[in-house]
DNA sequence: TTAATAGTGTCTGTAAGACAATATTAT
DNA sequence: ATAATATTGTCTTACAGACACTATTAA
């Protein structure tokens, strides 16, 4: 064959376009949003597809990504560093893309829920979109946007990730709110709780006696995310639907 | 900046190198191995290397991993089918080549205990090394390389993954080693069988009374892989918790 | 016999599931 | 008061960890 098993003769090589795509989730109103942007141009004109664009020569898939992220929602790349950002996978059919070969580097981002990205350029015709509720998307997108779905639903698992959907202060009912969202299941108040307030590390209990109310009922206390980054023993979704739905 | 948020613009984009990198794992002797390749040339002239290669026009990073999984180890395609290959990330730094812009798409390859690669030209300075022995390698693998590693741990722990470690029939013992040495770890083999045994669809009973020997002892019943694929729930490999006997 | 590996059974502690009961707010 | 949410506590079950004990082979 033509490769060299060793090495890469630099002089022997197939280019590639390389971009990145972003699922960007949060939890609005209890249902699951992702940030889709209309194409206005062919191939797929008028459909919605997951936001990204060209790594470029002197940045890494993950710089490109965070300032995606940041083109796309109307933040400051500053406001989107505390935004968890984690690649799911590339994705690297040769068909693709019609026009010409691209290989996409896939990255899950998870924030709490932000505005409509309103305003200039880039994110003109961008808007959240119920998960499910997204009709088919353009070139490989739905495909990825079901692999980044399963992603999460998994990571809430073994991870302590659900409080990235959360504001900086949150209560345990937001918490969990965020959990009976994206595993389409509804959760036992008192065994939630006890679950996260005895795993050291995944939220932190703000001090004083600050309360707030989500409507008419008793005011909850408040926590922080703690410093733990893993789940263990992992918080299992309940079984009947390991997967949850495959198509969002 | 200069990126179309929804589409690509075909003439403004940056051509790249794609590759493949491969972390070739088995288990051999109680121990966890790793293929690596010698570099005939620079850089890093005479340092090992994870076995990669270029993606071709028209084939997906996958297809390029399946085919150099079959040129390092010196099998045919076919028989290279069977072994599980899973996406692991992709590296995109954009120095990680001293020559030129290159992008890899890493993968790991669970493989049962296979002769020395030998034979032809691709794999003429191919061998398996214990993970842990290995110098420093060529380019940015030996990350890569630790995070397979980490990878490989924790799939053990949700999924059916070890069998793939195992020739078609193996014993129970033979399955707990697996789990040890990647671990690196005792487990209690009744507590191990019992867990395996009431995991519907993890193994499944070969019929008959055939039996085979692991030394001198007595003979084991074997198994095959069954049709599951995740752990519910999870084998989790024991913490680093405190000791702590139950009977005085 | 002893050594080594395979397999069975049992006790116990941990954590999850179910769910009753109480507390504090808005309407 | 009633509805709604927060919080505490209790009972039960599933399952993992520890470990004693038996079974079957080679040397």
């Amino acid at each position: 064959m033509s490769t060299a098993p060793e090495g890469y003769d630099p002089h022997a090589y197939t280019p590639f376009a390389v971009t990145v795509d972003l699922a960007v989730f949060t939890v609005r109103a209890g249902r699951l949003h992702v940030l889709l942007v209309e194409r206005g141009e062919a191939p797929y004109k008028g459909r919605w597809a997951l936001p990204g664009g060209f790594v470029l020569p002197r940045e890494s898939a993950e710089e490109a990504a965070r300032r995606e992220l940041a083109e796309e929602t109307g933040l400051t790349q500053r406001s989107v560093r505390a935004f968890h950002l984690e690649q799911l996978r590339t994705y690297s059919d040769p068909d693709r893309d019609p026009r010409m070969r691209v290989v996409s580097v896939a990255y899950a981002a998870l924030v709490p829920d932000l505005p409509e990205p309103k305003g200039g350029g880039d994110a003109a015709h961008a808007r959240w979109w119920e998960t499910g509720g997204t009709g088919p998307l353009a070139f490989d997108h739905d495909r990825i946007l079901t692999d980044a779905y399963g992603r999460v639903g998994a990571r809430l698992e073994y991870t302590c990730l659900a409080t990235a959907f959360c504001p900086p202060e949150f209560t345990l009912g937001e918490l969990q709110r965020v959990y009976e969202t994206v595993w389409g299941v509804e959760l036992d108040r008192p065994n939630f709780r006890r679950k996260v307030l005895a795993t050291p590390g995944f939220v932190q209990a703000v001090e004083g006696p600050p309360r707030r109310t989500g409507g008419r009922g008793k005011p909850a206390a408040l926590y922080r995310a703690g410093a733990a980054t893993a789940l263990h023993p992992p918080l299992l979704r309940p079984e009947g639907r390991p997967e949850g739905r495959t198509t969002p």
